[in-house]
DNA sequence: ATAACGTTTGTTATAATATAACACTTTTTA
DNA sequence: TAAAAAGTGTTATATTATAACAAACGTTAT
């Protein structure tokens, strides 16, 4: 059963390190990361990881397979995410367009099949890298 | 520069494959699949798989780490993909909508970002497992 | 035709990402 | 307070992907 909202120790260290950094994180950095703190294992960060993402703390971001904080609220478990990626700078910014998510929400596929879920990613260059 | 359309021997080898596949493949299991036609490293593979996708032939599904031949042609070069997953047996279908492609081509984001290109996942139950 | 160039190939090695399995502790629930 | 569920620590291993180098092939331009 999915828990009400709190974290587990090691589950916070993790949600912390990705709330505070700027851009996605790769889970083998976050191990390093925290190493200090007496997390040692792969295991232990995918295991927080997963529990973060089931709860909608977090999110993974497929294209790269790091992981970014959930700032929207909006997409409620993760069950609808939509992300701008600059493709020069690797930011990572979570979309939280109402009418969007509404309509794809709403998209259903001609062959019969509900979606569950869904998860978008666009790819371009952010305005500060179109600068330099 | 993409060429024409003409493919080097491994690239047509792995595009075989790929189209006689019924469902997405991985790119070990690719490999293993050709090991008798003289490929033998994980490197052959990755670098057909790169131009394949280069050129529109094939899409790589991102939250499965699998590549799928593109059945869509409306999907130019791959810069507007969209996919249905069943998260049951694994089935994955291209969805071929102009509506929705026109829709999310022109989306662009609030924070002056212009996007090149997306890539969209939805996940549910397809009908064939619903039955079961 | 041949030199120069870009692309593809074959190969060995290694990096990066992710999961399996087991023993144990802590927290929650009945 | 006993049982069940969730979390932890650890070792080992599986899976996915790239680096680096040398050779062959296919164009095209003198
Ligand atoms: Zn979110
Ligand atoms: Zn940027
Ligand atoms: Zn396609
Ligand atoms: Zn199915």
């Amino acid at each position: 059963m999915a828990q009400a909202q709190t974290l587990s120790r090691n589950q916070q260290i993790v949600l912390n390190i990705i709330e505070k950094a700027k851009g996605p994180l790769k889970a083998y950095s976050i191990l390093f990361n925290v190493q200090k703190k007496g997390i040692n294992a792969p295991q232990q960060i995918y295991r927080a990881l997963d529990k973060l993402i089931e709860m909608g703390k977090i999110h993974k971001i497929e294209s790269k397979n790091a992981f970014v904080a959930c700032r929207s609220s909006d997409c409620e478990i993760s069950k609808a995410t939509a992300f701008s990626i600059c493709e020069s700078c690797e930011m990572v910014d979570e979309i939280s367009d109402t009418k969007l998510s509404k309509y794809l929400s709403g998209f259903n596929h001609k062959k019969g099949m509900k979606f569950k879920r869904f998860n978008l990613e666009f790819f371009g260059i952010c305005k500060k890298c179109k600068k330099d």
